[in-house]
DNA sequence: CTTCCACAGGAAAAGCCGGGGT
DNA sequence: ACCCCGGCTTTTCCTGTGGAAG
């Protein structure tokens, strides 16, 4: 086969990377609010008392991160140019860490020179509290702030966020003053922390709200003014920006603002859409970026969202689905729980699964529609039928389809199925 | 210091049943 | 009177931990 010769482009992308995740602005907009509030909440350190321990909350997608950063760099900056002062900060993404100790081990390889690494496990935890508080003893610095992002990723063992921001209360730690900076996506986890913990940690809290469309609007076009070829963005005195392009048609930056707002309020998928906008007019050698494309786009990131989390769906939810499939195919959607249930108790059998009894299938359904996979119709009969809820998919049934065969379990299902329709006997 | 086991605590599943709307 | 939803309780299962034994 002919392949296309690899050229740069020349129409769409001037720099695609600030598109992309990971991509630090000069300048973060619409979190003015939460700036603030972070900076002031760091004064302390500026005069040389104790930091103040943070919390950060809020979406995936919100500019905690990215706000955390922008903030802690300006710090650092600062403190240069004032005496007595020396802060030091680290930064560990808990993300595939999931206990204090694994937490604790990490932050201790951070201080030291690689050829000192500890091993990950096998330290008595009181130990490894002790190496840490010795490391950030030893520190030549005033103060140290410790930035842990994604912290809820180490569940109910919240033991260091206990220790830590009490290091130099508990006189663990004297010669450096310790803060601590969480920063989480889940809502839940703050609630769910252990009282003692909720006490140290959260001095301020500072809540990130969702980007509304108008404040995604802005960002995008703060950054399609780099990305794109031939597309400027200019800064209004009210914060707001103003866009000018031979490349983006009209409505692109508010469509895509639009439907990323009413999915999640998050930048990222935002500027996904956008990106992938772009890579559709670039594939067709468009020298554009229409709506329709925006259109396409947005279908595309959905499509992979969904599928992404159909992926990650249990066994169990996963035979639940197949039962609607085969009742969708034989057209008995929208349907109840019973005939999904009989069917279910097949599938499951036929691939060994344990067969759960109905009022588990009842719970899976209820967890799959408020996930937004199921659509749910309540009918009420009265005495000739009684009351029941009638499920069928709210997402595209062939979608569903493609994900169930990847599954290694659940692909027997449908390797019998090609060959022989005999699902439908009963 | 490792390995093994028992035990606890939590989460998922099962079981139970009153209620709601027609 | 029909039917099953969904809250509540009980049971079972699973994982991780700490302590004892080798």
């Amino acid at each position: 086969m002919g392949l296309e010769p690899f050229s740069p482009d020349s129409t769409i992308f001037r720099d695609e990377s600030v598109l992309r995740d990971g991509y630090q602005p000069a300048r973060l907009i619409e979190r003015d609010t939460e700036l603030e509030q972070y900076q002031s909440a760091l004064k302390p350190v500026i005069n040389g008392a104790p930091p103040k321990n943070l919390f950060l909350y809020g979406q995936t997608g919100v500019g905690k991160t990215l706000s955390s950063r922008m903030v802690v760099e300006r710090l650092i900056e600062d403190q240069q140019n004032i005496d007595g002062v020396d802060v030091q900060v680290i930064e560990l993404n808990c993300k595939s860490l999931n206990s204090s100790y694994q937490v604790a081990a990490n932050l201790i390889n951070q201080f030291r020179p690689p050829t000192e690494q500890i091993k990950p496990t096998g330290y008595p935890s009181g130990m490894i509290y002790n190496m840490l508080f010795d490391e950030l003893e030893a520190l030549d610095a005033t103060h140290c702030l410790i930035v842990l992002d994604e912290i809820d990723a180490i569940g109910n063992d919240d033991d260091i966020l206990y220790k830590l921001p009490r290091a130099n209360d508990n006189e663990n730690v004297e010669d450096t003053l310790v803060g601590v900076i969480g920063i989480s996506n889940d809502f839940t986890f703050r609630d769910n922390l252990s009282a003692r913990v909720k006490d140290s940690l959260a001095d301020e809290e500072i809540h990130f709200p969702p980007y509304d469309a108008n404040e995604l609007g802005n960002i995008l076009k703060q950054r399609a003014g780099e990305a794109f070829h031939d597309t400027s963005a200019q800064r209004l005195d009210d914060g707001s920006y103003e866009l000018q392009s031979d490349i983006l048609e009209g409505d692109v930056i508010s469509l895509c603002a639009a439907f990323a707002a009413q999915d999640s309020g998050s930048a990222r998928q935002a500027l996904k859409r956008l990106y992938k906008a772009g890579d559709l007019a670039r594939d067709e050698e468009s020298d554009v970026i229409t709506e329709a494309h925006v259109r396409q786009a947005d279908e595309i990131v959905e499509r992979d969202k969904v599928r992404d989390e159909l992926t990650r769906l249990p066994t169990q939810s996963k035979l639940t689905l197949y039962s609607l499939l085969l009742l969708e195919r034989e057209d008995e959607t929208p349907s109840k729980r019973n005939r999904i249930y009989e069917r279910y108790v097949m599938a499951a059998k036929r691939i060994d699964a344990d067969v759960r009894t109905d009022r588990t299938i009842h719970d899976r359904l209820s967890q799959l529609t408020l996930k937004g996979f199921l659509d749910v119709d309540e009918q009420n009969k009265g005495p000739k039928g009684g009351s029941y809820y009638e499920y069928e998919f709210s997402i595209r049934a062939d979608l569903a389809q493609e994900v169930l065969q990847e599954d290694e379990r659940l692909a027997e299902l449908f390797a019998t199925d090609e060959t022989s329709t005999t699902l439908d006997s009963f």
